[in-house]
DNA sequence: CGCCGCATTGACGTTCGTCAAGTCTAGTGG
DNA sequence: CCACTAGACTTGACGAACGTCAATGCGGCG
C-alpha cells in the first residue's frame, strides 16, 4: 500500500487554482505546504467540526462536498451552505473561539487543516497571503449577503433557479459539465437551505420539468434551458 | 470656531471599547490613530459609499446610524443591515475591489476611514491587530449567518421580536436603555431587512401592543416584556 | 423479497402579500 | 399661527403562495 503515502501537496492538488494558493509563486506555495500540518479524511455523513467545538483551524476542501448547518435546540437543523472542493470552511469560529455550526460531509471528503495562528504567522513572511485571507473572508461575507437577498425577497421558483445556477457554475469552474449535475443532498436539505419545505422544492422541480427547463431524475439534474433559469432569477420580486 | 478642530482620536472616542482598538495598549492605540488618515461626516440620507464604487478603505462608525442596502435594478432596494457606532463597514468590497452595496446614513454621522493597505501594513507591526481584523470579519460572517437563519425559518412575529432584541442589546452595549429605543428607520426599511412588507411590520407591531409586549408610538418603542420577546424568538419554526 | 428513507402528489389551511382607504405627523409656506 | 401637503403609518378585505397533513410511489440495501 505504498501508493497511499504519496504526499498530498498544494502542487499536486487539482483545485489549487481555486483554493488558498491562487496567485502565489511556487516558492510561496511551498511555504503554504509547510504550514499544512495535517489532512483529514471525512467519511460520508461524518462531521468535520461541530457547533460548540473549540476553534483552532480553518479548512480547505481538497475534494468532496459538505453542508454547513446548525442543529437547533428543537432537534431539526438548518443548512446554511454547501461548500465544495477548493472552498474554505471554519471562519465562523474565529470570533468566539468556537464554531457556531456543524460541517458535515455529503460524500467522502478530504480537507487540509490550516491552523489559524500558523496562517497568521506565515502571512507576516508571505505578503500576498495577508490580503488573500481577507479576500476569502470577504467572499464569504458576499456569499451570505447573496443568500440573505434570496431568502428575503425571492419566491420558490426564483430560489430554486438561483440555487441550481449557483451549483452548476461552481461545478463548471471545477471542470464539470455546465448543464448536468448530481445533487449530493436531499430535497429536505435543499429546502432547508432555501427556506422552503421539501414538498415545495419537489413541486418546484416538477414545475420546471413541465416547462422543460430542467430534466429531473431523482438526484440527477439536467439543465435544458439555462437562460430560462437566469430569467427567472432576474425577475426576483421587489420588496 | 477653534473648538471644531479638536483632533478626534481613538483615545477620546466614546466607542473605543467596541471598535477596532479593543484590547490594544495605549501605544498600539496611537499607532492606529496614526493610520486613520481621515474622518468623514455623512449627512442624514447621504451615502458613505455606493454599490459599484471602487473599494479602498474600511470604515469605523464613530457616531451615527447607517443602513446597508442594495438598490436593485428594478428600482426598489433591500436593506441588509443597520450598523451603528462602534461597528465597522465595507468588508463586502474587498473581494472584487468594488462595493456590492450602499451604506446610507440614517442620521448625521461620522466615520473613521481606514485604508485597507495601511491597515495590513500596520498589522505587520502591531501583532494583535492581525487577529483583530479576522475577528471582526468573522463577526460579520456570524451576523449574516444569523440573519440567514431568521429569513429562512422565522415568521413575522419571530422576526420582529428578534430584530427588536438585537437592536436594544446593541444600544444597551452603548450605554442606552435596555427597554426603550427610537427607531431611526422606516417601517418599509425594517420590512425590507426582515423580508416582510411594511404592512406586515405594522400589523405585527400592533399585535405586540395588544399583547402588551411593547408600547409603540410611531418610532418610539418601549419594551414592556423582554422575556415574552425572547420566548417568541426561541419558538422559531423548525424547517 | 421486503423494508425504509426519500420523493412525489393532492387537498386543505395559514400566513403573508396586495390593493385600497384612511389617519397621523412633521414640515412648509401663506 | 394655522392651513396645507407629502410622506409615513395603520387598518381592513381579499387573494396568492407556501406550509401542513396524508397517501402513495420509488429505489437501494440488507
Amino acid at each position: 500500500m505504498g501508493t497511499q503515502t504519496i504526499k498530498a501537496t498544494c502542487v499536486n492538488c487539482n483545485v489549487r487554482q481555486l483554493c488558498l494558493p491562487v496567485g502565489l509563486s511556487s516558492l510561496e506555495l511551498e511555504e503554504i505546504d509547510s504550514l499544512i500540518t495535517a489532512r483529514r479524511r471525512i467519511k460520508h455523513n461524518a462531521a468535520l467540526f461541530q457547533k460548540g467545538e473549540r476553534f483552532s483551524s480553518l479548512y480547505a476542501i481538497r475534494n468532496g462536498f459538505f453542508k454547513t448547518c446548525v442543529t437547533s435546540a428543537d432537534g431539526l437543523g438548518r443548512v446554511t451552505g454547501f461548500p465544495m472542493a477548493g472552498e474554505m470552511l471554519g471562519f465562523d469560529g474565529i470570533v468566539n473561539d468556537r464554531h457556531i455550526c456543524d460541517a458535515v460531509a455529503l460524500e467522502d471528503a478530504e480537507v487540509c487543516v490550516l491552523p489559524l495562528d500558523l496562517l497568521e504567522k506565515l502571512s507576516l513572511k508571505v505578503n500576498p497571503l495577508h490580503r488573500h485571507i481577507h479576500i476569502i473572508m470577504s467572499r464569504e461575507i458576499v456569499r451570505e449577503h447573496d443568500v440573505m437577498l434570496m431568502l428575503g425577497g425571492m419566491r420558490s421558483e426564483e430560489r430554486l433557479a438561483a440555487f441550481l445556477l449557483n451549483l452548476v457554475d461552481r461545478l463548471h469552474a471545477r471542470g464539470y459539465s455546465r448543464s448536468e449535475l448530481i445533487l449530493r443532498m436531499t430535497r429536505k436539505e435543499i429546502g432547508s437551505y432555501l427556506g422552503l419545505k421539501l414538498e415545495t422544492v419537489s413541486r418546484t422541480f416538477s414545475r420546471f420539468m413541465v416547462e422543460r427547463i430542467v430534466e429531473v431524475k431523482h438526484r440527477h439534474i439536467q439543465i435544458l434551458d439555462a437562460d430560462a433559469l437566469r430569467q427567472i432569477v432576474d425577475q426576483s420580486s421587489s420588496l
